[in-house]
DNA sequence: ACGTCATGTGAACATCGTTCGCATATACTG
DNA sequence: CAGTATATGCGAACGATGTTCACATGACGT
């Protein structure tokens, strides 16, 4: 709640008081419900006052996606902390990542829509850009250990299918098949019985590791 | 092109015609840009006929992810059927399927987002659950003989898994940070890595079979 | 104290989804 | 075949949205 915090100019922060109103009503009512006048009036302030600081309604929702992804990437990374055999054998550290993806995906599932809406979105904002490499990152440093990765910029295939498996369950229950009638705790359950199962195609196990 | 085809009441069949104009616009402009009077300017007819046909924009966004939903499945059905080593060792043709799935999704990104677009569609809606139920048929069936289905109602571990890989990759291409810069061919050659990768976490080869 | 720039305002515009009363073509009944 | 009922399309209207623009007002440097 930065509110009308800290006097500044005229209001003190209005572009970030404007990404607050965005994940409000992002988090209460949807992501379609966002509106700027809606944003505009829950500050209190004139809706043209936005464009002095965002552009578009979409350069708004570039912004807030960036957050969004931030607040992802410090979910991954508290995650990876937490996990209970953290450091040593790989596998546990890729399924709590993992599962913190997803748990994330469905407890704010208006977040995880607006990150990769990129219909709605400047993909190529550098903010934004940035917040994405830093996610990749922390999702590469949660396989770190699991996967041995040979060639750091190219995608190595178990790599993407980590990847994949991830983001497509996180899909699946948010805005997939599979999220109706399936409580958090059970989607989860799901989830980690899914991501324990690809333990094998990991080439972890092989080689002289162990 | 189903026009002012053989004459009928007035139109002719504005309900698919609208859903035509959905598609063109969709197809062309993306899925932001279909709107309500842009269909009805399309076929030449008042905005507010449509609301004789769907109750809301948000039904007819359904009826048009129930039609996109429906022909992924076809596409599915189409690339078993042309699946190789089809009806044998279920490897290849889980392969097939699933780069169909992505490749339907590469092709076609505004129908992909469509078909899961759950904030901007009534998901209980009947035909509409129709669809995704033939649609999960279609790909479990795509799995057949590849993950042995021991409870057909509960989604097995390295069914969900499957899924969520598909769908995952799909999703990371169309909306997220790996569709840039990667032409078609790349990103389905990627994808088949990944999902070839997948093989040694599917139950099939273990077990008297092979 | 003054001028300049940054920041917020209010009215306006085009467009959108949606509703309503009205017109008209088709189907049904006798 | 006549006449009525019903399904279908139309036009004008409403409120809301994103966006623009000329204007006001606060803050800051000289």
């Amino acid at each position: 709640m930065r509110g009308k915090a800290k006097g500044a100019y005229h209001h003190g922060d209005l572009a970030g008081s404007l990404l607050d109103a965005v994940d409000d009503i992002a988090a209460r009512f949807g992501l379609e419900a966002v509106t700027l006048r809606a944003c505009a009036r829950l500050i209190g302030v004139s809706p043209s006052s936005a464009f002095r600081h965002y552009a578009d309604k979409r350069a708004l929702m570039t912004a807030f996606a960036a957050r969004a992804l931030d607040r992802l990437s410090e979910a991954l990374e508290r995650a990876r902390a937490d996990a209970p055999g953290a450091g040593r054998d790989g596998d546990d550290a890729f399924v709590a990542v993992g599962l913190a993806y997803v748990g994330f995906a469905i407890e704010h599932p208006a977040f995880f829509r607006a990150m990769w809406r990129e219909e709605t979105l400047y993909a190529s904002d550098a903010a934004y850009a940035a917040a994405v490499a830093r996610l990749v990152a922390r999702v590469q440093r949660g396989f770190a250990g699991t996967i041995e990765d040979r060639d750091p910029d190219g995608l190595e295939p178990s790599e993407l299918l980590a990847w994949s498996a991830v983001h497509g369950l996180a899909g699946l229950f948010v805005d997939g098949p599979l999220g109706a009638g399936l409580s958090r705790a059970a989607s989860l359950e799901a989830a980690r019985g899914a991501l324990e199962a690809l333990g094998p195609a990991l080439p972890r196990g092989r080689g002289p590791g162990a």
